[in-house]
DNA sequence: ATTATCTATAGATCTATAGATAATGC
DNA sequence: ATTATCTATAGATCTATAGATAATGC
């Protein structure tokens, strides 16, 4: 039963978002075409008429999941004007963002994924990095702009770090302190 | 051909650490129970003698893997009594150590993993976190325990997602950057 | 006799493709 | 006629197990 041409770009969008979603959950090996055509409600076999290949949806996938994040960054610094660098962090260290990781950061979620992956993929974080960079750089306090830029490097990463531990270890609690203790100490080296 | 139980004994020993290196560069998912053991020199149906199954060897190798990074960071603190944390940032954030997972720290390399992973596991990940921070902490300068603590978190979070911004890019120079960039911070938020 | 290891394989994935089907769009 | 999707399957994994083999250790 074919579909229209617009129909089967719909088809297209609905197989990258479920994607997006499913990798970042179960990373990248860990779920199958067949699963994410399921999810959005297609069968097996009518996935290689929209991608070459598996990783070639890896890319893609990444891509528009970088891309929403930098959005939704906007965002959050838009609604918050006067501290923008205190509502990312807020938005980004919540044990919301921790729990539900199919739909966060594809960094804290994937990077290790994506630096056991080719170029491609490698390629679309590096270039789905940048413009967090740049955002939380004009977010940051500092003297220059290299001050910031370095300040928004570390934040990114003390982000992402406390994101990834918060969600490897068992313990509740120890959790929650990782979240809180990064989200002081991010604040702290910013009014310094 | 059957051999000594203390052969056998060594040969378990192998298995872990194969799988702990193995796991590290290609993930858990990414490597498989054949290829260890064919590492390890052993024949695939061997493994299941020395384990229940493919998850009691990672817990295990999860478990080795970061009792040896606890009695590294202990060598390097000694090693600089002056300036142990110093030490332990140029220790961690060393292009050697981004271009070489598999010897490298199982936070950076396999927290995500981890984080999909069963309770054993997930407990393996909080119980071989546990004693970085003691160290870090040991290590960082400030006016409490409290504040030592906070600090120590603050900073493994941020060596991790500095470890795991720098491995997912493909740009070598932004890679850097990111090591360089969150070298500085750490350093200047330990002096403040 | 016990047991550590090996060979062989069952059963369950997973990626990718081939060929059939049926509705769109010239 | 073209093409988006479906069914079915090839071929390559991967975990785990069964049964055979051969050297250890009582």
């Amino acid at each position: 039963m074919r579909v229209s041409r617009e129909k089967a770009a719909e088809n297209r969008e609905r197989i990258i978002d479920a994607a997006g979603a499913l990798f970042r959950a179960k990373g990248f090996g860990g779920i199958g075409v067949a699963d994410i055509m399921k999810t959005a409600d297609l069968t097996h076999g009518g996935f290689y008429g929209h991608f070459d290949s598996k990783d070639a949806l890896v890319a893609e996938a990444s891509r528009r999941t970088m891309a929403r994040a930098a959005a939704r960054w906007q965002r959050v610094v838009a609604e918050a004007p006067e501290k923008p660098y205190a509502a990312l962090l807020k938005h980004y260290l919540s044990a919301r963002h921790r729990d539900d990781p199919g739909r966060g950061c594809a960094f804290a979620a994937l990077g290790p994924d994506a630096a056991r992956s080719g170029k491609t993929v490698r390629k679309a974080f590096g270039e789905g990095l940048e413009p967090l960079i740049d955002i939380l750089a004009k977010a940051v306090p500092g003297p220059s702009k290299a001050a910031r830029r370095r300040k928004a490097v570390a934040a990114m990463a003390g982000l992402v770090g406390a994101l990834t531990l918060a969600r490897a270890v068992e313990d509740k609690s120890l959790s929650d302190d990782i979240l809180k203790a990064v989200h002081r100490e991010l604040l702290a080296a910013a009014c310094a």
